[in-house]
RNA sequence: GCGGGUGUAGCUUAAUGGUAAAGCCCCUGCCUUCCAAGCAGGUUACGAGGGUUCGAUUCCCUUCACCCGCUCCA
């Protein structure tokens, strides 16, 4: 039984997980509400990084505590500062569209070839020499003998009327090129004017990056260290897609490792190896991730090396897509942010104060909100032998509710000592109580919504104090004194 | 952005140019000692706007959203 994506849409709306944002004005393309249980897994998912960023860091390799810190910046910024970070102007690709066959392409991934004064034939840069051929004689002309190349960039646009498009079987169809640009544009005060342009972040680590001296200045921390920083981010995408995985608003988790260029590439592996491991950690399946090195060809210009991981979702597969990047940016931002703003980014180590450089970047940035699509897609669990017909198999640590608490009836003493002990087990962990309606509905809610434990209490808890433990995955069930529930469940989610 | 498809209750599906029906879910009560049971009752829908018409959920136009493919994703 394979995972349908229509089905996991269904079901986070069902139950409160996640919605098409505006719904009622008739949604809005690109953007999403996290329902009650939406808002738990994704705050889960965000406190287990914070802590295991921020608060709890990991071991470094020489055995001791790495040093990270946390911070929180703006959403929006002094457009200057994505002006040096090249998110406005620099990185947009301008695209052209072939009028005729309704296909886009991008500008500085065509070339074109001058067979005669006034036909000339736009190909793919990677088209092989033969491919070419084939184009040539299925527009029936005579191509000229070297094939020389020139880049679509370099062609005027008055000369388009000569082109044959890569798909086309006429020629000038190609439309002028269009540059796209993702930030989002806002103002700043009640008027609207180029001078009071701003931009909301396209990213959250611009702001970490611009904060590097502040931080440097106020905390005593050393390089090496890192800074960390979960929020917001906007992105003016084309066309979002798949539910909450290209979504126009999203939340980031990222962290830049700041440290001595010498040892950048020592720490590229450390943060490939231990980001790979969070993730496990956080309930995904090893059979459905994978971790990619980028090729040379994929690489940004100002990258030595970017890894991926990704996870196999439904509408990926049998591709993948990207959870995390973790990538070794070197002193690019910084020295971006030196040039743009007059502030020295250099570093003086304390111990040498003749050794002074801008310290390389580490940076693993994860999506928060595709992690949170990630568990959703990993938990959810078709066994037609449950009257759910579907559960959600989250870690304990994860799951929106830990457990519930089941009067068998609604009678005699059950529901109030069901109270009780929701009363007791509230003030430690998210607890839902729920007495209406017979005993296996509530478990097949629960189920639905990945619930990891349901205690019961029946006549037998009146008589000797002892509670049923409904486990989630098996279904099956033991007693264990009421007195104890409290720490079974702390063993099961912290233990 | 282009092409194709789909929009009726939370879900699945009906019917209709003239008061929109059902099953499941949900809620209330009864009953129930462990997996959506039973009985009685209840809430909730024609994506939005315009046009044609005496009257539109139905026909037409526009728009919005979602899905698939293409394109794209610094």
């Amino acid at each position: 039984m394979t995972k349908d994506m229509k089905d996991i849409v269904a079901l986070c709306k069902r139950r409160g997980f996640i919605f098409q944002a505006s719904e009622i004005y008739g949604g809005i393309n690109g953007f999403w509400d996290y329902g009650p249980l939406g808002t738990e897994l994704k705050n889960n998912l965000r406190d287990a990084w914070w802590r295991d960023m921020v608060i709890t860091p990991p071991i470094g390799p020489d055995g001791t505590p790495l040093e990270i810190v946390g911070l929180d910046s703006a959403i929006i910024q002094n457009p200057n500062v994505w002006v040096s970070s090249g998110h406005v102007g620099g990185f947009t690709d301008p695209m052209v569209d072939c009028q005729e066959t309704k296909k886009r392409y991008r500008e500085d991934h065509l070339h074109v070839i001058k067979a005669s004064d006034d036909e000339w034939v736009a190909v793919h840069e990677e088209a092989e020499d033969s491919e070419i051929e084939k184009r040539f004689k299925k527009l029936n002309i005579k191509h000229a003998e070297d094939l020389e190349r020139t880049p679509l960039t370099d062609i005027a646009l008055s000369d388009y009327s000569k082109i044959y498009a890569p798909d086309a079987k006429e020629k000038g169809t190609l439309l002028e090129p269009k540059a796209f640009n993702l930030m989002f544009e806002t103002y700043i005060g009640a008027t609207q004017s180029d001078d009071n342009k701003a931009y909301l972040r396209g990213e959250t680590a611009q702001g970490i990056f611009i904060n590097y001296k502040n931080v440097l200045d106020s905390t005593r921390v050393r390089v090496p260290f890192g800074i960390a920083q979960i929020g917001k981010a906007f992105r003016n995408e084309v066309n979002p897609r798949n539910f909450i995985f290209r979504s126009r608003e999203f939340e980031q988790m990222e962290m830049e490792w700041f440290c001595d260029p010498e040892d950048a590439p020592q720490w590229f592996e450390f943060w490939k190896e231990e980001r790979q491991r969070w993730w496990k950690s956080v309930g995904l399946k090893d059979k459905d991730m994978i971790f990619r090195e980028h090729g040379q060809d994929e690489l940004v210009f100002y990258s030595q090396g970017t890894f991926d991981i990704e996870y196999q979702f439904p509408f990926t597969a049998p591709g993948y897509g990207e959870l995390e990047g973790v990538a070794y940016r070197t002193n690019y931002d910084l020295t971006q942010h030196q040039e743009g703003s007059k502030t020295k980014m250099e570093y003086i180590d304390p111990m040498d104060p003749k050794n002074r450089y801008i310290p390389h970047v580490i940076e693993p940035a994860a999506g928060l909100t595709r992690g949170v699509l990630a568990l959703l897609c990993d938990a959810y669990t078709v066994d037609e032998n449950r009257p759910s017909g579907v559960f959600l198999d989250f870690t304990p640590a994860m799951a929106p509710k830990k457990a519930a608490i089941l009067p068998l009836t609604a009678k005699g003493e059950h529901p109030e000592i069901a109270t009780k002990l929701y009363l007791e087990l509230r003030k430690h962990y998210a607890i839902d109580l729920d007495i209406k309606q017979n005993i296996g509905k509530r478990y097949a809610r629960q189920d639905e919504i990945g619930t990891p434990y349901c205690f019961t209490i029946d006549d037998d808890t009146v008589a000797n104090g002892t509670v049923t433990v409904r486990e989630r995955n098996t279904m099956a069930q033991e007693r264990i004194h009421i007195d104890k529930v409290l720490d079974y469940l702390r063993e099961k989610i912290d233990g």
